[in-house]
DNA sequence: CATGAAAATCAAGCTTG
DNA sequence: CAAGCTTGATTTTCATG
């Protein structure tokens, strides 16, 4: 956590462009195309995780691959009376909310919500989420096409 | 592509837990671990790979550290005139435009952006997205606080 | 940059249901 | 027989001085 005046040079970006893309790139690999030594690379790269902007590395799994075909948002009023951090909790529980934000705007909570098809969805929605204490009503937003998928460009 | 019958047992799901959490963890100490060896470890990554159950892997880069500190969600009205992949095509352009959604309720679209700051997200509205030829509306929602963010559970 | 240690990869061959 | 595992040789990568 500690902010170090972080500086990144075309060098660093190529590496990460490369790693962004596939986290197991090996290192000699990128190291040869730029021209530099692995060694390098690898100081570079303590570096960049040193300063917090690498967060670290995931495999990406494709939800339709299991038959996760339904992609939601679900804007979620709560009572006036309830707390935020109990209602997170709850809906922490639930596997299939992959994003919870609390959100200024027409609501209190927005969440991105995976299922595996619309009945899936609406059940879940109201055998669990309209079950949580403290939420008083849901809007649900299908996503029938999801074009952009990115991070932050460096 | 092809879509073999896929099933995956405890073990593919320890290998991937693993991996979902880090990459870059070295396949020879989850064989170590499950107690097999690393080339049958290879072997399943290969066929969940083929599976498309896997669909890569990416280093996280935390916005945070490039001074980008606001996530929001916009809805965007069309005219009921507008060709969506236009308008998709402009969006993508702008790279602080990180997620689109083609979403059934209020809006035609959803999209996520990151944004240093607040002054960045009115500038990004007004100068960039409003200025898209199709777009009749946005309407924003500040994500004050994510909590959750994962992906689907195995 | 060079080097020993570790890991990944590959090809047979073995085991088991 | 087929699917999955093991073994061991070979290549590649890692991490350190």
């Amino acid at each position: 956590m500690k902010e170090k005046e972080l500086r990144i040079d075309g060098i660093d970006k190529v590496i990460l462009k490369h790693l962004i893309n596939d986290a197991r790139t090996p290192i000699l690999s990128i190291a040869r195309e730029i021209g530099i030594s692995g060694a390098a690379i690898h100081q570079r790269l303590r570096k960049l995780e040193a300063s917090g902007l690498v967060a670290g590395s995931k495999f990406m799994i494709n939800p339709k691959v299991l038959g996760y075909e339904t992609l939601a948002f679900v804007g979620v009023h709560l009572d006036t009376a309830s707390k935020y951090s109990e209602v997170i909790k709850r809906l922490n529980e639930i596997s299939e909310v992959v994003e919870s934000h609390y959100t200024t705007g027409n609501w209190a909570i927005l969440i991105k919500v995976l299922c595996k098809n619309n009945e899936h969805l609406l059940s879940l929605l109201s055998d669990k989420v309209q079950q949580i204490k403290g939420i008083s009503k849901t809007e649900t937003f299908l996503s029938l096409d999801q074009h952009i998928n990115r991070q932050i460009k460096l």
